[in-house]
DNA sequence: AATGAATGAGATTTCATTCAT
DNA sequence: GATGAATGAAATCTCATTCAT
């Protein structure tokens, strides 16, 4: 039950990275925020991440875990036609979020389109690895060869519907899109 | 008919921030940047937008007129059906620039999410246009009240398409998700 | 007469950088210490120059150009030997600077070494502009091949003299190295 | 006869401080790099020296014995021109690190011009003591009154030749003036 | 209108030093 | 004594905005 303190800090500022750089965007965050957000002296942040560019790093990796980990379990304890219909149900409970600040996956990857470096083609594989979730899926369900291309259909579906019905701040929108994917996925 | 040269110079900036805005994103941009990309001094672009934020109004404005313009000419000389296809076999032509650097539209509304200004909803009517566009089509093909949802439907695929031949850096992914679509509207 | 702005206060930088870097060694100088010594707010200071190591690199060229001119006088309005012996005679009328803080060439180049970066051996060829100077003279005293051995003597002379003087903080000591040289000079 | 450990934490660490001052210079050394070259967690360092200004301290002071044995070894040892003698083909056995980093003991002293404390004084006794040595040789070859004045012509002579060695990057300019020293000393 | 320079607020980064265990 | 983490002061750097001509 005990933790060092330090990975108490160092979480308690990734923490409030993920959360800041969802809520307002990478560029718009200053490390001060994350500093405050998380409670730590901004001088403290150093210590955990060398550099910004390292933090946010370290966000696109806690991001890409994150994915493994929730699709993991949805591929372990469900069916194929299940995991995917959980995407939806879970973007329904979400859709607060996902209409003021969108798909937080989505978003750091557009985020750091402004940055030159090489994050840009690390935080691709964000939607990469949704799309080989549901391309696991789709194989599972006999669906072959078409795997990918259904699986990209799919995500771009739910991502699509994500960005329009932030764009139109509209539960509707983001509703018909949903159920539109989930009539879809049933009738398979 | 002639213009003055101050709105020359207006127009080189407002054409040079839509450009830079769309590559390198807004708040990866300065404007001293965009100074630079048009060509103009840094002190001369107070002079015609009196902040930052103008400016960005301004590129939001240009936007929208660019969409009013462009739509309105597909409809006015095209079938609905034509003018939805369109939309499609130009996402073909221009795929370099998607895959690179996203939809012009989407982007400048993501990225704007940054800004806690007043911008975000302006920019926010961007796609919305999009879907107005497509609304109509629907119209005059007799889809009646499903329109406006065929037509989310319709813009959610393309930018979901979009979005993921980005973040996959794929051409092949686009291509799918056109063909899909295309064939989705060719069989109405 | 008349010069603009912008020269005069890069200049005014450029002459106090030269000044406080070496009174005060380079990486005991903060930019703020530059830029109040030159009367500039701090923010102005990277309008001429974009980084720290920027101007660096133009207190280097700086130098460089002064060694250059001030040589170039020396060797077209005197004799090579009395071209040899004004170096010592100046080092006499400066020695309170001497012994304080060194040589400016000398040190410049010393200070530079804690940097990683080319600046290195930009510095470096402070020295061999004074080599290549009196190798000249040398030369033109018919010392024909041996010039370069004999320049190198002459200037780790007055360098090591310099070197020791500072050291001991003695102006005896300085006098005596300056002494002996100027007695192998004359008896050339 | 065993040493504690503490005694060899301190020692690590004084090493490793001389030996990188030496080579990235005093302000260019953060006391994290110290800790680092010598195995030693950052917090440790303040258990033996108080602040940086004691380390440095302490390294002046190591340098000073340095010398003080060095010195006392080669008088006990040795006739006095065989005495000077080896410190000139001592030099030539180092010269791969006279030639890049110089000699230790000037680079400590010009290093600390920059700090506006009392070491700047401590570390100037460094070469004090080379003169003081050269010095007693001289006395020793009943050169009297004139003795101070050779060994201070000795040691500009060595310490020049190291410094535009350094400057130029070339074994060959340290060579020949190692050799004019030498040919000198072997001619008294 | 046009322009190069100036300004200042704020962000990032560094690092000597201290703290808690 | 030993250690990893914490702290804060200060340095570097960025950039929207303003000024003077």
């Amino acid at each position: 039950m005990t933790q060092t303190r330090s990975k108490n800090t160092r979480e308690k500022l990734l923490n409030a990275a993920m959360d800041v750089f969802y809520t307002r965007g990478v560029s718009g965050t200053t490390l001060q925020d994350i500093a405050e957000s998380a409670g730590v002296p901004l001088g403290n942040v150093y210590y955990h991440f060398k550099t910004k560019q390292d933090l946010i790093r370290a966000v696109i990796e806690a991001r890409v875990d994150e994915l493994h980990q929730d699709f993991g379990i949805l591929e372990a304890k469900l069916e194929p036609k299940a995991a995917l219909l959980t995407l939806i149900t879970d973007s329904r409970k979400d859709k607060k979020n996902l209409i003021k600040y969108g798909c937080p996956y989505a978003c750091l990857t557009a985020d750091l389109r402004e940055d030159s470096s090489d994050l840009v083609s690390q935080a691709g594989s964000l939607l990469e690895i949704w799309v080989e979730f549901a391309t696991r899926q789709f194989k599972r369900l006999g669906k072959g060869k078409d795997s990918r291309a259904l699986a990209e259909s799919y995500v771009s579906g739910l991502q699509g519907g994500y960005l329009l019905a932030r764009s139109t701040g509209s539960t509707v929108t983001l509703e018909r899109q949903l159920n539109r994917l989930e009539q879809w996925i049933q009738g398979l």
